[in-house]
Formats: structure tokens, C-alpha cells, sequence
DNA sequence: CGGCTCAGTTACCAACAGGTTACCGCAGAA
DNA sequence: TTCTGCGGTAACCTGTTGGTAACTGAGCCG
């Protein structure tokens, strides 16, 4: 007898996960919100709170975000040049994930270092 | 779609996400998840429901997930082998994170309608 | 004037993740 | 007997991505 796909479960909605992922998809974007989330934070403090992220990127990153409604950009006029990003509330929205994600992430290390003790 | 998130190398050493990122890490691992959500499932029948994922991917992803303990793999000796995935109460844990990801991203696709209408 | 900072940009490059294809052993079906 | 389905594995190829280094250009400092 041959196997069949089991259908007698309630399906999954259409999933939108990958939809969803593009959002948060690159490298150091969830860093990057994380960062954001206290309040405004211009680029040079973003370099300096993640240092290993090279300029390249960080800006690679501020622009897909800014494209798809997450920060807002802030060009000060000021004597050095001074660009500041915000989190927009769509980009606020991203919070409750970053932090589950952090949690859950926390609980899977502990048990690793449970594991290896 | 790619959904491509980046399994970094050497996280920054204070922020705990880059750790948790690597569980999330590599395509379509949050898909399989969230199929496997409500109960186990064949190997056969994920491919199924994800057909865009490879049977090489799809397995990478199991395997990483299983040593994460996030699944458990049940090989059944049937006639024809048959192999179950199930989520571990671990694995369930990450569900909030990824419906939290899936109603952010439902959000934003509805702004970009928006905006293009 | 030289050099510094801020906020990038550009060109080039190596690594790696994911896709493709082929193949395996086994059992049951045709 | 051959064929198919299951659950993979191995070898190979390609595209993307993130890193590095060098550069810009305005404004200020000494």
C-alpha cells in the first residue's frame, strides 16, 4: 500500500512567510531595528554599535529598509553632515518579533550549554 | 522567492541575536516550521507543501533542525520507508515568533497595495 | 594649506548557500 | 521482470552577498 499525503489536517493558510521574510531577510537587518529601537540613532552610531557590519552593508541595509516603509531617513543640514534614521511604526511593529526571536533564541542556548555540560 | 536569511559567521559579541538568528537561519526553514505546526509530517508530504524547496534543502533544513532540537525524526520501518518530522515543544516555541512574522508581513503587503494603488 | 570627520559610493573578490542532476536500496505493484 | 515511490546522498554549478579597500566632497580646525 502506498503511502498518500495526509489531508485530513486543518491546512495551513496560504502562507506569507516568505513575503514576510524579504523584510527582514540580509544580513544584520534584525541588528540593525534592534538598534533603532530606542529611538533615532544616526549612521555613525549604528557603526559604532555593530562594528563587525562594514558601511557598505549598514547603508545596503537603511536603504532596502527605507524602500520598504521601516525607517525613515533624517538628513540634518548640520557643519559635519549628520543623517539620522528612525524607526517608522511599521518598523516598530518589527519589535514584538525581534524580541521573541531573541528570547526563544536565548532558551535554545541555554539548552545547548545544558547539553554540553 | 529566495527567503534567503544569512547564517552570520561571528556575531557582535554583546547582542544575542545573531545566536538566535542561526536557528532561523537558511531558506525556507521558517516554512517548514510553520507546516509543521499542526502535527508531524512525512518528509514526502513537506516536500508537497513547499515544492520550490529542493529534496537536498529540505533535508539540510531537517537536519539542522533535528541537532538544533527543534524536531524529531521518526523513521519508520514501513514497506515503503517512511520518515516523520515533529515539532519538539522547542520547536512549538518558535511558532509565536513566526505567526508574529507572518502578521507583520501581511501588514506591510497590504501598505505596498496601498502605495501602488 | 593639510588633514580630519561624516556619510556614504564604487570596484573588485572569495565564500557559500542553494539549485540541478544523477544515483542508491528497498518494497510493492503491474 | 520491470517500474514506481520513498527517503534520501553525492557531485557539480551558479548567483548572491557580504567583505575590503579606495575614493568622494563638503565643512571645519589649526
Amino acid at each position: 500500500m502506498a503511502l498518500k499525503v495526509r489531508k485530513n489536517r486543518i491546512p495551513p493558510p496560504a502562507c506569507p512567510i516568505s513575503d514576510c521574510m524579504r523584510f527582514l531577510g540580509g544580513a544584520w537587518t534584525p541588528n540593525i531595528i534592534w538598534y533603532l529601537s530606542p529611538g533615532p540613532r544616526r549612521f555613525s552610531e549604528l557603526r559604532h554599535d555593530i562594528p563587525v557590519v562594514s558601511a557598505k552593508v549598514l547603508t545596503q541595509r537603511l536603504r532596502e529598509m527605507e524602500e520598504h516603509g521601516l525607517v525613515l531617513r533624517h538628513v540634518m543640514p548640520t557643519s559635519p553632515p549628520s543623517v539620522e534614521y528612525e524607526l517608522t511604526e511599521l518598523g516598530q511593529e518589527l519589535l514584538p518579533v525581534i524580541a521573541a526571536i531573541m528570547s526563544v533564541g536565548k532558551r535554545l542556548k541555554r539548552r545547548r550549554e545544558e547539553i554540553a555540560a
